[in-house]
DNA sequence: ATGAAGGCCTGAGGGC
DNA sequence: TGCCCTCAGGCCTTCA
């Protein structure tokens, strides 16, 4: 799934279709994704106009000219594709290149004035949508944007204090800090030399400093990039990412370390795969 | 009140 | 070819 820089790359390729456009027709293919939708979805936003595509952390949120605000989470395997007017006038086949997607998973279209169609496909449905009235607090509990202000070696080592759990899955949890998935976790403890095992609340305020600079490093890189495209991410043209040909531990189990030569290790924390060094992490 | 495990879904890939 | 098993970028719920 994507992590915060796939779904900021999806925002990027989404916001020229749909900022200050109107959208003339949503249409929803069943009943629910991970959540149901929200109540009377189609209503709220037929006709209103996107004034804003935001993102915060792993959520994207599209602002109605109402206020009302439909916040879109993308799951394990969400994508948007976009299906513009003029290339459906392209001869049939022409140019065609096989979907990247199962049109059985075409759960969401939306229609906007433009002619443009922007389809949410989610083969295993982890994805939601819900909808927010102007006043409602949107994500509540939710941790510090990792790119902000807000977050920093102060910030986090305050956060992480009294925590027994290791350091990799107090990073995982979105109330310490949000955007955060599995690789970039990985990728970033490797960068600060530290111990994914190492306790969370044994992470001392000059640990804690390297981990908020590599944490920023890493997003910043793969945002660059295009994200990252293991199995099911794809950006909104269809595009892949590039980042996972930077990848240093994650998914490198048994090739060497980019840093030392000895061989990456693979354990299992929390039920999840974690990729370090052991030699060069502490 | 924490933290770890289970479960939700489908699809891809490896071993046989 | 096909079957069965494992695993997957998230995260909510349940259990210890």
């Amino acid at each position: 799934m994507p992590e915060l820089p796939e779904v900021e790359t999806v925002r990027r390729g989404l916001q020229p279709h749909l900022e200050g456009v109107r959208l003339t027709r949503i249409a929803l293919n069943r009943a629910d994704l991970r959540f149901p939708f929200p109540d009377r979805m189609i209503e709220r936003l037929t006709g209103r106009t996107i004034v804003s595509l935001t993102r915060r952390a792993k959520f994207l949120v599209a602002e109605t000219d109402t206020g009302e605000r439909l916040v879109m989470h993308l799951g394990m395997s969400g994508r948007f594709s976009i299906h513009e007017a003029a290339s459906d006038a392209k001869t049939p086949g022409e140019f065609a290149h096989a979907r990247l997607t199962d049109p059985r998973h075409d759960h969401v279209e939306f229609e906007t004035e433009a002619g443009t169609r922007i389809v949410f496909n989610d083969p295993r449905r982890f994805g939601y949508m819900q909808m927010f009235a102007p006043d409602d607090e949107m994500f509540p509990g939710l941790g510090p944007e990792p790119l902000s202000n807000a977050f920093s070696g102060a910030v986090l080592h305050e956060r992480l204090q009294g925590r027994k759990s290791p350091i990799k899955t107090a990073l995982l949890d979105q109330s310490v800090v949000a955007g955060l998935g599995n690789i970039y976790v990985c990728e970033a403890l490797f960068d600060s030399g530290i111990s994914p095992k190492r306790l969370a609340a044994n992470v001392g305020r000059a640990r804690a400093d390297r981990l908020v600079v590599a944490i920023r490093d890493v997003l910043a890189a793969a945002i660059a990039a295009g994200g990252s495209t293991l199995k099911d991410y794809a950006n909104a043209e269809g595009g892949l990412g590039y980042f996972q040909h930077s990848f240093k531990v994650y998914g490198r189990e048994g090739a060497p370390c980019v840093s030392c030569g000895k061989p990456v290790a693979r354990i299992v924390q929390s039920g999840r795969s974690t990729f370090l060094c052991s030699s060069c992490q502490r």
